[in-house]
DNA sequence: CAATAACGATAGTATTACTTTCAATTATGA
DNA sequence: TCATAATTGAAAGTAATACTATCGTTATTG
């Protein structure tokens, strides 16, 4: 089982090598253990024992690799929703297993292959909304570097529409639940002014799932 | 009337001189024209026929205008807020006006002084969260520089427990509102496909005053 | 076994993110 | 008003960043 990247976003597949593989997994580590900002190509061959040229033909820029992990993530979790809500027939139990794998925390030795899930969940967290966040967005957006998460929205607008035809407004409260969950457990980290949420994730996961249901069946006419 | 800040944001008070008055409105205008990332203290310093060595006697880096731009913002909006909220009595009232002073839309040439405040909301939309999604955000907070944005949340957290006494999650539901509006307005300008939200802000005020009092409402022991 | 793909080594460039020094100008208050 | 301090400008310098290019060696594969 392999997760699809749209393949514009590398110059050569992280996946079809062993330093590919390497680039992929140490870039993780070393982007949890320094941040996006500190991180470079040149500290990453340093560490890989390689070299910022043999980096550079798998990435063009980091932003890339950003984009990469990102998306990479994005499908992971796809494959994950679709598989944890493939037998259930009710819409609003689909929803609530939906926010549970989105809030999901992920432990720090979790691995799928060579990919440390844990630290992976950690850049979403902390550095994804930079994908995004640049006056690159919308050519970046044309090219699709962002459709693993638009699908992610998408499958769970469905729901949510499902749930309730007259609600108008199921992307809006999907990102807004995804993108808050983000936020909230960056906060409780780090600004716990911000928020009412610490320690794991069962109350964060409950706050969002009672937001989400009561604010959809409020628009039921 | 005068907006204050931290002063250990900046190595000179930016509104002490013309200089740093300049360094101000051009920095808003410039950082909107080629984005934070392109933004640098060199192209700054072209663009008011100064020297980089000028700037560098107000600011120690971009990141700390950064830090003035956005606290800026939040102790104007505050003020904005508690002038709009001083006369009513009701808290669902104020918890109303509060959204909607958040999800206001600024027009390109709304002046404050020498500050475009269009321009400005523009940036707290699209990078203020780089102000905290950093490596170095314990000790900016220690040092208080996210004050203005946690009073904001503060004063609108305590709106809804006087609205609900036993609501157990204001701060999280007031950050999740405020970063909401501008993870909208960002998606609505630039991935369409992850909001509801189009055209002008009376949409997004009301699905997310709905989406408050519904979900503050609900928790009501 | 010949071709080709992958990698490493080295070097080079323009730009960024600053710091330092010194001289000229401007403001201020005794 | 004159001395003093504060402010700005000009110039130069440094280490790091974000790449690109070339070339030789080593694997891989057909």
């Amino acid at each position: 089982m392999q997760i699809q990247v749209n393949e514009k976003i590398f110059l050569k597949d992280p996946n079809s090598s062993e330093l590919g593989k390497k680039i992929i997994s140490n870039g993780i580590e070393l982007i949890n253990e320094i941040g996006l900002e500190s991180f470079t190509f040149r500290k990453l061959a340093t560490k890989l024992e390689t070299t910022e040229s043999s980096i550079y033909r798998y990435f063009e820029s980091k932003h890339k690799l950003l984009l990469y992990l990102t998306s990479w993530y994005w499908g992971w979790l796809e494959y994950h929703l679709v598989f944890s809500t493939a037998n259930i027939s009710s819409a609003e139990e689909r929803l609530k297993v939906a926010i549970k794998v989105i809030s999901k925390d992920i432990p720090d030795n979790e691995m799928f292959g060579h990919i440390n899930l844990g630290l992976l969940n950690k850049i979403v967290i902390s550095e994804s909304s930079k994908a995004y966040l640049t006056k690159q967005v919308d050519d970046a957006n044309k090219e699709g570097f962002y459709a693993g998460y638009k699908r992610m929205v998408l499958r769970i607008s469905e729901i949510i529409k499902e749930l309730n035809p007259n609600f108008g407004f199921a992307s809006t409260l999907t990102s807004t639940i995804i993108e808050g969950i983000h936020d909230q457990k960056y906060f409780a980290e780090h600004l716990p002014t911000l928020t009412d949420i610490s320690g794991d994730s069962s109350v964060l996961t409950q706050f969002y799932t009672d937001m989400a249901i009561s604010t959809i069946q409020q628009n039921t006419k």
